[in-house]
DNA sequence: ACAACATTGTAACTATATAACATTCTGGAG
DNA sequence: CTCCAGAATGTTATATAGTTACAATGTTGT
């Protein structure tokens, strides 16, 4: 196979992928959840996958481009759930500790909110961590 | 020295500390900012500190007991600025890009929205992971 | 064909965190 | 006091996460 750019048909295509970008972005779509650099490297072995930084770069990309999204809380990475990783500003995830699963949430007032604590003492926001540790309804 | 607890007099002193916790907590008070794990392990070899386990273990129960903060993402641990650690529940923390420093949230709409994010769809959050990116007033 | 650039491959390394087990200290029961 | 139990500590090895440096290959435009 001759080295080029593939559009990643999931359904929904915003951006052209690279192979290996197409690869990592598969694998996360399958999983459920989550999954770590590492865990994917596993799961591309057969791929041809062999080091980190091959899931690492193809990560950097999906990442900026927002469709992937990065649990800081989890070090792990998942696919971005909106239909074409388009719009969607997501501020938010809820992160079931049972059963794995996440949830993006979008939140205008929490946004806003963050807005304004920001202005308050002269801090300026530029990225949003929040993560959510708790149960799903599946699991409570 | 024989082995004992300590009360650490950083002037106030809701908890008794063992060595170790005393030593740890000292490390990350004498910080102007956040300290990553083996950062306090190079700083306490000199008061026989040799593997990253004893850091980690003090570590645990200082952030057990709210005295000290981990900031999920730098991977790294502050000490609690509220007087006396006691009450306080801090909710958010504000993270200086380039300076390094932090500055903790507490902020009761904040915590409402989170409550109410909640319970919308079945979701129980144990724990709120709020860390906010960007550029403290005096680095604006 | 060839130059310029993007993408990929590979090895070694640094950073972060935990597991498993041995040792020492402290405080209480006999 | 002695001995024992539990807490705290020490030590070695290992697991997991992420980066640096450099080589090779593919792609595109001229």
């Amino acid at each position: 196979m001759t080295q080029q750019t593939h559009s990643h048909d999931h359904g929904r295509a915003p951006v052209d992928l690279t192979k290996n970008q197409s690869l990592v972005f598969g694998a996360l779509s399958r999983a459920e959840g989550p999954l770590s650099a590492y865990t994917i490297l596993d799961q591309l072995r057969d791929d041809g996958f062999r080091a980190p930084l091959q899931v690492y770069r193809a990560l950097d990309k999906l990442v900026e481009t927002g469709m992937v999204h990065r649990l800081e809380s989890l070090n792990a990475f998942v696919a971005c759930s909106h239909p074409g990783c388009d719009s969607h500003e997501t501020i938010a995830f809820a992160i079931c500790e049972t059963c794995g699963k996440v949830a993006e949430i979008s939140d205008e007032p929490l946004e806003a909110r963050i807005r304004e604590l920001t202005g308050k003492d002269g801090f300026t926001v530029k990225r949003a961590v929040v993560e959510l540790r708790g149960l799903c309804a599946a699991c409570s």
